[in-house]
DNA sequence: ATTACTGGCGCC
DNA sequence: AAATGGCGCCAGTAAT
């Protein structure tokens, strides 16, 4: 059963379920708490409207139908990529109304709930939108593909919700005692915290003059004058010039990066009541990655993971999909060797004797071969696995050939890639269109890879969810690695479910495959032990 | 004063 | 000769 949704302010909404008609509640939370014994699919416009207030009230459907997630996907798919996304969007699109441009920017979110064009909330409207996406997706190349796809990245909507309202558990005063180790104690407003001043003293100190060690400019003249000209300010080039300023200046580097990224600013704008709470964006990423709008949860610093600590009586179980891309691409292409290969837990170390005994020359013509790298061994190594793997390999210069030709290529389950940009083909007819060309290759042969790695990390999260029994939560995921908070009794039965939930994914997605997703679970009580 | 871009580097 | 993909985020800087 479909039952559609429209929000209404203060708390009430209009619902219709299917071949019934709409109704006005006052309670939305309620009428979706007392419907959802019958596990319907809740479909509504945009989950990031809609799904918060029912959290807040302790409302978890199990499942829903995203039109905004959904229209995005059909829209690429059918080569319209760039046209408005939204519900309002596409039912204009139907009606053959104005289309009104997404809301964009940080505001995305207020324009969308409290634009005055808004039309009233109209069930009506919703069910007539989703009605016309269930039709276009059985136009899709492959429907039932598709429709698992659509499932997924509704799920994800639900998920990134949910791990935005319950937060990482993050320990503050663990936080603080890091930074303070590093750093010193917290400077005030304006001022470099000690250690890395102390630090922008040795450097000027080395140099024999003053200088914003965050300046790239300054810090190229400074090399200059000194008589050793450094070829840009990375790390890696500093580190080739011969003078007693490079040590510190690369230890300011890292820590003023650390300081910034991570420092006690970003903790008050962004730790809550023991909890970090980033804000994810469901298929941010053209891949089906998912990004984050400020809080950076997607590059928390390795040194980070101490402060993330379970609460009293709880542990984190932490699982990370081992080698997903390599396996992902043996599934795909159905190359019998391959696959072979990652029925194994250590991919790489399969694949050693192959590649001359030596399991890094796996990993970088594995590498190679899903990002288009040809420096170093790679091109002897893509030789041998051409030999030895030729579907796998075929698979991906198929796609990277369809780049370079301006062609869209589609992940497993039917995300298609971005067109090549307005300017791409005029590039590729001129002077340095070669390198345009291979540029586009690389990123088609890297797409279908990671695309649908982020479909399996997502399927996985799907199911991984319908698992956990009360109250676990999901509380972080990170592209193949996701993270769960739950009472330490739970820790084996959440281990376990994390198990299923993989054989479940890749069965969803490939079928029967000799193809393993092994998910590396522990259950630790502080992040940084899990590796 | 605000906005847009760049270089660099963290994560996968 | 060398040429690997996807991001977010910061400070500095240039542009407005």
């Amino acid at each position: 059963m479909n039952v559609s949704v429209a929000p209404a302010a203060g708390g009430g909404g209009v619902l219709r379920a299917d071949g019934e008609p709409a109704r006005a509640v006052t309670d939305l939370a309620a009428e979706v708490r007392r419907l959802e014994e019958r596990r319907p699919r809740w479909v509504w416009a945009d989950t990031r409207e809609v799904y918060p207030s029912l959290l807040a009230a302790g409302v978890r459907p199990a499942r829903c139908h995203d039109l905004a997630l959904t229209e995005g996907l059909l829209l690429a798919h059918e080569g319209r990529f760039g046209e408005p996304r939204s519900a309002r969007a596409a039912y204009a699109r139907l009606r053959g109304l104005p289309v009104p441009d997404d809301p964009h920017g940080p505001q995305a979110r207020q324009a969308t709930l409290f634009d005055e064009e808004a039309p009233e909330p109209d069930a009506d409207l919703v069910a007539e939108v989703h009605a016309d996406q269930l039709r276009r997706v059985e136009r899709t190349a492959d429907p039932h593909r598709f429709r698992l796809l659509v499932a997924a990245e509704s799920a994800g909507a639900l998920i990134a919700a949910e791990m935005a309202r319950d937060g990482i558990p993050w320990r503050r005063d663990a936080h603080d005692e890091l930074l303070t180790g590093l750093l010193g104690p917290r400077p005030v407003h304006g001022m470099r915290p000690a250690r890395l001043q102390a630090l922008a003293d040795e450097v000027a100190a080395a140099f024999g003059t003053s200088f914003n060690p965050d300046s790239p400019q300054q810090i190229l003249r400074a090399f200059k004058t000194a008589g050793v000209p450094v070829a840009s300010t990375r790390a890696r080039d500093i580190r080739q010039a011969d003078h007693p300023g490079v040590e510190p200046l690369l230890a300011y580097k890292e820590m003023a990066r650390f300081y910034s990224f991570h420092g006690w600013a970003w903790a008050d704008q962004w730790v809550r009541d023991g909890r970090f709470r980033p804000e994810y964006v469901v298929g941010g990423v053209v891949t089906g990655r998912w990004a984050t709008n400020g809080g950076g949860a997607l590059q928390i610093h390795k040194l980070m993971r101490k402060v993330i600590v379970a609460d009293d009586g709880w542990t984190l179980v932490v699982a990370d999909a081992a080698q997903l891309e390599p396996r992902v691409l043996a599934a795909m292409a159905g190359d019998g060797g391959l696959a072979r290969a990652a029925g194994q837990t250590d991919l790489y170390q399969a694949l050693a004797q192959v590649f001359g005994g030596e399991r890094d020359n796996a990993k970088i013509a594995m590498l190679s071969a899903m990002y288009g790298g040809t420096s170093g061994d790679a091109p002897k190594l893509l030789a041998v696995m051409r030999r030895r793997f030729p579907l796998a390999y075929r698979f991906v210069e198929d796609a990277a050939r369809e780049g370079e030709e301006g062609k869209v290529v589609r992940s497993w389950l039917g995300r298609t890639s971005p067109p090549p940009s307005s300017g791409w083909r005029e590039l590729v007819s001129g002077p340095e269109g070669g390198r345009a060309a291979r540029d586009r290759g690389r990123f088609t042969r890297n797409f279908v890879v990671q695309a649908t790695a982020a479909e399996w990390a997502l399927v996985l999260m799907a199911v991984l969810r319908g698992l956990l029994p009360d109250p676990a939560r999901l509380v972080f995921f990170q592209h193949d690695e996701v993270m769960v908070h739950c009472p330490a009794e739970q820790a084996d039965e959440v281990i376990a479910a994390v198990g299923r939930a993989a054989e479940e994914a890749a069965r969803l997605l490939f079928g029967a495959t000799p193809v393993r997703f092994p998910m590396q679970a522990v259950a630790v009580r502080c992040y940084a032990d899990a590796k």
